[in-house]
DNA sequence: TGTACATCAGTGAACGCGCGTTCACTGATGTAC
DNA sequence: TGTACATCAGTGAACGCGCGTTCACTGATGTAC
């Protein structure tokens, strides 16, 4: 049988990527191509004819997580550009996120199996030293800098195998760095000017 | 060829470990055990004959990194039982160390390997649970616990792929957090007596 | 201290199966006239 | 608007190989007397 029902090429890569998101994510990066294949309800051929390989589709998905990170943090920017700790502050909002909106956490979790990919480990190297550069750039104190970035990490990435913390601690934790970083900026400031 | 020359079975269980450990962390979960079997200079039967399975064999990996990291937490503790924030404490010293002293790094990126297994990622929620009572009974207010700790284990866990942080910050951001433990508990202290 | 036997710590060849990849083929969609 | 052809999106069977596991066998160590 021929093409798949009125949906285009791009549908169908989405469905696969989506399938193998979830069962990644769940399962493994040992799952095969088949299971993948069954979840988006195509055949394992039909994988492989918008995926070269098994790697491609899996290094494909982790490109799209970091990337969907990277929006985010994006889209919390709301301080003119040039302003102090404007990135650190939209990072932050963007990783001290509610575990109910599950969508930064599944996030954390398939990249954490992906990462079993040498190109996947590659891939977020280089994602993480972006970062880095954009956030040393950003005019906040390193020592600040540091503690801040290091607690949305633990708080962003660990959760993964922890019981999530309360909805008032999160609220706290994001209120506090945010504080962090205001007075650390305004003490910069003061001390250059 | 019988057993190995002069070796104990328990010598030649730590061989094997120390090589699995280090072919999986730097190739991943999905190396065969012929690999590690040669790395650990014996055949794959052998391998087999003192892990009943590959699982089983990682599974121990596992629980000797999460052991590992738990006794170095307890070696860092030097207060006495009872002081509140005395365990918060040791566990941000064992956290933020250098990252010369690879051990801790290298253990970070074995088990997240590792966590591709669902029996290791099981193992990991049960340890992390057990870190979460722990800490919880230590008498830290849950906003600065919240905060250390995932400060803590951002710093620990990500530089994983990222590109370590000068050694001044890193003494820095651990005297910062152990200073918010320390005031922290004197509010408390003093807002309770 | 020597000898006989049991057990232990491994070897290495073979098995078999699961999985990634290939490929010939097909029905649906797009395009030219 | 219909028709002929090309291309595209997907199928499903087959292949083949890598890898985990099994197993018969072996030489070294431990133990009883």
């Amino acid at each position: 049988m021929g093409r798949k029902s009125g949906r285009s090429a791009e549908d169908t890569r989405r469905v696969v990527l989506d399938a193998a998101a979830e069962v990644v994510r769940t399962h493994g990066v040992a799952t095969s191509i088949d299971v993948i294949a069954r979840r988006a309800d195509i055949s394992k051929g039909g994988v492989l004819y918008h995926f070269t390989s098994k790697d491609a589709l899996l290094l494909a998905l982790a490109a799209e997580m970091t990337e969907g990170f990277r929006e985010e943090v994006y889209a919390e920017v709301d301080q003119p550009e040039g302003t102090p700790g404007r990135l650190t502050r939209a990072y932050v909002k963007a990783s001290v996120v509610p575990v109910e909106g599950r969508v930064a956490r599944e996030r954390f979790a398939l990249i954490t199996q992906l990462l079993a990919l040498p190109a996947v480990l590659e891939l977020v190297t280089a994602d993480a030293e972006r970062w880095e550069r954009e956030l040393n750039e950003d005019g906040v104190p390193q020592a600040t800098l540091v503690l801040v970035v290091a607690a949305a990490d633990g708080f962003g990435g660990l959760p993964l195998w922890t019981t999530p913390v309360p909805e008032s601690a999160r609220l706290r934790l994001r209120a506090d760095l945010l504080g962090m970083i205001h007075s650390a900026v305004e003490r910069a400031v003061d001390a250059g000017g």
